[in-house]
DNA sequence: CTGTTAGCGCTTTCAA
DNA sequence: TTGAAAGCGCTAACAG
């Protein structure tokens, strides 16, 4: 009953023969128009117009190997951090006429290895990673099959291919920094047990200069994961002036548990946390925490993928787009 | 230098060829395994392996009619509201092979239509929307194409084809008579200008009986806009007892002013939300709110659209998911 | 169980 | 500026 186009759908032919030209000239009518004169444009569109002509750009791919569909692998959707990534990504690919399929890993090798055989099988025309491959199965894969790759929200000494993101290293070196500058020596860290939040944990100790106090949690992090990383960093150091937290989440949670023990921020502890959700401004205290521009990542990881599809020579593979500590009130009192 | 696929392919010829046998004895042992004998199925797996053969499902589809594709149309990503859905209905479509084409429609008829003819273009299999279809040109237009369509989060006389939703009518009624249950008799709405809001709004007053205090603000909603909302509530009456929020964003703005002027919740007044958003159980007080199973809604939008597909018969294309109000100290001092 | 034939709807290539 | 021929890679339909 259903297959997918249950009523006989008007095809070019149908409309070239309205229009009185040949299929091929409708053709180009239709998707370049320079090639043709102006009155068989109009022509063919009004015949394009009167049959109902809808174009099947499965059949036009299959000719031309541009499917003009590009798929967005992300670990889940619900990851509150890249959803600015992805409405960008897809935003910026519309505009220029690519659609994009969107795949969810779950933190899966299988799962992603699977997944981009999946994508190649539809011929996408390129390939957007909210972070970066780790499967060196499919790192090769790719490499070999020749997609046009973007791997984001991190940076690679050996990207696939294309890259926008940011040093996890150098954020982590940035809060220690801004710790010490704030003259605090007593500091902790409760982190998810990801890549990234080991890479960030690696930059704050080397800036620190030492070891200090640590809760791993494991992912996902959430209010109550945090609540325990603070009671467990508490005891390692019951004189803690400072915790980073790899994620607002579980900022949000040190802050309950702070509260629930009548501990003062940020007078008696600091927190700083990651990622600069919605909630951090709002929070009481407001939250200190990292700002990264997820949506200017999705922009330039669409354009460079665009830009390759369409032969335009790229400047620059390889973009660092930063981020910014944002004070607030969970680390200094002269904030609002 | 890379239209999309720059390295020569291994097609099913290749495969064919190698295994010794006819190309659609290849795709047969590949897609269709029952019809052909275990011998042929492993020479051709085997085959396949040695040539790194990926199959073309922009080819299969022009041929099958099945794109294996599902168009998602959202009106932005970033809606928390919808992320459920959308996780569960790419999860449950990559289980059966299907793929989803993610539009963002930005509540803009004309990108909606246009998304829908991208979607057509593309012979989606299915179209599965969060929300109804307004544009009466766009209900015709999937009407005539008979593109199987799943409309959700709402319900609907007429809907285009399937439906899994809820009343919001019956959202509102529920608040109101859980308020009157209260004994609050002094009561106000703070509510977005939506559609699904709109509709709450009038359930609620059909059965408190009579008009209220209303504040209503502009989409996208937000803590700021919900402290503006409660302070232009009580100008309206000082003595309001309860305040019912279209979302759980203006309930967090409505606790956050009423915290600002020294009003307690809920002795003084209380509160309830919509949405049942991941911060609603950590707030202080913690939040009464509405929540609906946004995952459902996505499976079984998922499912409907595969069987639909399939040609298996569908027992019920309306599906009323419901909803329940979680009670907590918003509106209570007996919860947690 | 396997093969032949034909063609999905479009666009590339070449020629006029 | 327009057209004819050919075929992208695969699978439905039928025959063997």
């Amino acid at each position: 009953m259903h297959p997918a186009t249950p009523f006989k759908a008007a095809t070019l032919h149908d409309v070239a023969r309205q229009a009185g030209v040949s299929p091929i000239t409708a053709s180009r009518a239709l998707s370049n128009p320079k090639l043709v004169s102006e009155n068989t444009i109009l022509k063919v569109q009004a015949a394009a117009q009167a049959v109902g002509y809808i174009p099947n750009l499965l059949a036009g791919g299959l000719k031309s190997k541009r499917s003009l569909m590009v798929a967005g692998l992300v670990p889940t959707i619900s990851v509150a951090q890249f959803l600015p990534t992805v409405q960008a990504l897809t935003e910026t690919l519309a505009d220029a006429g690519y659609q994009l399929i969107l795949g969810q890993t779950g933190y899966d090798h299988a799962r992603e290895e699977a997944l981009i055989n999946t994508m190649i099988s539809r011929r996408a025309d390129g390939i957007v990673f909210t972070g970066l491959v780790h499967s060196a199965t499919a790192r090769e894969r790719l490499r070999r099959v020749g997609i046009p790759v973007v791997e984001t929200w991190d940076l690679s000494e050996r990207p696939i291919d294309m890259l926008v993101g940011f040093s996890h290293l150098k954020v982590g070196s940035a809060i220690a920094g801004y710790f010490l500058g704030k003259g605090w020596q007593r500091v902790g860290i409760a982190t998810g047990d990801d890549h990234r939040g080991a890479l960030r944990r690696e930059g704050f100790l080397a800036t620190i200069g030492k070891d200090v106090p640590t809760a791993v949690v494991p992912a996902p992090s959430s209010l109550a994961l945090g609540r325990r990383a603070l009671a467990d960093l508490l005891r390692q150091d019951p004189k803690l002036q400072a915790v980073y937290c790899s994620s607002d989440q579980l900022a949000q949670g040190v802050l309950a548990e702070a509260q629930a023990r009548g501990i003062r921020v940020p007078q008696e502890l600091a927190v700083c946390g990651f990622g600069n959700a919605d909630f951090a401004a709002h929070m009481q205290p407001s939250l200190t925490t990292v700002h990264v521009d997820g949506a200017a990542i999705g922009r330039l990881a669409a354009q460079l993928v665009i830009d390759r599809c369409n032969d335009t020579p790229i400047q620059n593979p390889v973009v660092d787009v930063g981020f910014s500590i944002i004070e607030r009130r969970s680390t200094s009192l002269s904030q609002a």
